[in-house]
DNA sequence: GTATATGATTCTCA
DNA sequence: TGAGAATCATATAC
């Protein structure tokens, strides 16, 4: 006899089912030899069918029944060995499967952005970053900062409350099964290992679940990074005072337009932009002065003018606050805020005037440049290796301005 | 609506 | 890493 006609003619004797004494082997022949297996196979399960549709007290009176029934440590040997080969087949699976790769990758991801860990950091330091390079005004920063943080936290919340329901569904199923197979477990042998194997099963199943839940958490947040990037190329043009300090800085410095680090902070904290904005304007200026340099005249000999009246006033005002007898001893430069310090002597600065307007651009190029070991210093010269005429950023060859300058073509 | 200006981004190079 | 160069995308002027 085979061991699945062996478990049949086990359970026919069953769960006080009408069948011929299974126990009386001389039964089993008579009924084998009467050719029924098969019609009570299909009785059987038509009898297990009907189960279900009966009360739980009579299926409880049944259990019972079956528990005490004489046969039962029979079929429980006999399932003993039928697992016993079937479990060489499944021990395959029983081997822990590694971590999924995709899995691991979405957690990253949301512990990056802050969706999933602690609360602070995350996201709402990526969007602090972001909203510092967005420049603008810090007011627009702010807002957009406050309304990601805002839409990220809506977005944590769902994700969340969508594992919280995930986790709860997951356990309830697994402790369900575990129940099932538990009872199971007092008519058919089911390890505790066997028990561990099937909630892993049932973990995997719900971890596909988890890994959408996480995929589409990701997906709206690059959709609102998305966004809010965008956001950040909104460009938004600097105000008229910027732009002047600015334009101030790159005209008086035109022999060496590299504002240092230091010169860049001080003018952005002056233009109210941030310091990469700064470097942004720098670098474009720079290519486009020197692609269309007859472009740029005009402007230049504005600022040309503009600085020297700026310090054609400077020097009057000097001039009354120092002795009469000491009419040009030292004013500072009135270029720009950045140049103040410079101790730009009237004497330079009005030759510079003088030459710039009548003939501009082509001398005016800003910086300082000592006169004849003099002391005194005066506007740069272009000369043939400035910047506008090489490629890479000219080296560090300009005259140093006066100790104290805050010039970035004598510090860099 | 089109042309131009301009701030930002990206890529390459030294 | 900073700069040049090309390019994108938007603002602004007409």
């Amino acid at each position: 006899m085979d061991d699945q006609t062996r478990m049949m003619t086990g359970l026919t004797g069953l769960g006080g089912l009408p069948q011929p004494d299974v126990g009386d082997p001389d039964s089993v022949r008579k009924q084998q030899s009467l050719g029924q297996p098969q019609q009570d196979i299909g009785d059987i399960l038509q009898q297990i069918m009907a189960i279900t549709d009966e009360s739980l007290d009579e299926a409880q009176a049944r259990k019972h029944a079956l528990n005490c029934h004489r046969m039962k440590p029979a079929l429980f040997s006999v399932l003993c060995e039928i697992k016993e080969k079937t479990v060489l087949s499944i021990r395959g699976v029983q081997e822990e499967d590694p971590p999924d790769p995709q899995i691991m990758r979405l957690d990253n991801m949301l512990l990056a952005e802050g969706v999933s860990g602690p609360e602070k950091g995350g996201g709402s330091a990526a969007a602090a970053a972001a909203a510092a390079a967005a420049g603008g005004s810090p007011t627009d920063s702010s807002i957009e900062h406050s309304d990601y943080r805002a839409k990220l936290a809506q977005i944590r919340q769902i994700y969340h409350s969508e594992l919280e329901k995930y986790e709860q569904a997951c356990s309830e199923f697994t402790n369900h099964v575990m129940n099932l197979l538990r009872e199971q477990s007092r008519t058919r042998p089911i390890s505790p290992k066997e028990i561990e194997r099937m909630v892993a099963i049932i973990h995997r199943k719900f971890s596909s679940i988890q890994m959408q839940l996480k995929q589409s958490t990701c997906e709206a947040v690059m959709i609102l990074r998305s966004r809010f990037l965008d956001a950040r190329r909104k460009r938004r043009n600097f105000n008229k005072q910027a732009t002047e300090v600015l334009n101030e800085y790159f005209y008086s410095h035109l022999s060496n337009p590299y504002p240092s680090e230091e010169a860049k902070e001080e003018l952005a904290k002056k233009c109210g932009i941030t310091v990469s904005q700064v470097s942004n304007w720098f670098g474009n200026k720079r290519i486009r002065y020197k692609k269309n340099i007859g472009k740029f005249q005009e402007e230049a000999n504005l600022y040309a003018v503009k600085t020297a009246v700026d310090a054609a006033n400077v020097s009057a005002q000097a001039s009354q606050a120092n002795s009469p007898a000491t009419p040009n001893s030292g004013t500072t430069c009135s270029i720009s805020s950045t140049c103040r310090g410079c101790p730009f002597l009237l004497t330079g600065f009005t030759s510079y005037t003088q030459v710039d307007t009548l003939h501009p651009v082509t001398h005016l190029t800003g910086g300082y440049e000592e006169l004849s070991g003099s002391g005194l210093y005066t506007p740069h010269r272009l000369d043939a290796n400035s910047w506008q005429d090489t490629t890479n950023p000219p080296s560090v060859t300009s005259p140093p301005g006066p100790p104290g300058s805050v010039h970035s073509d004598t510090s860099n």
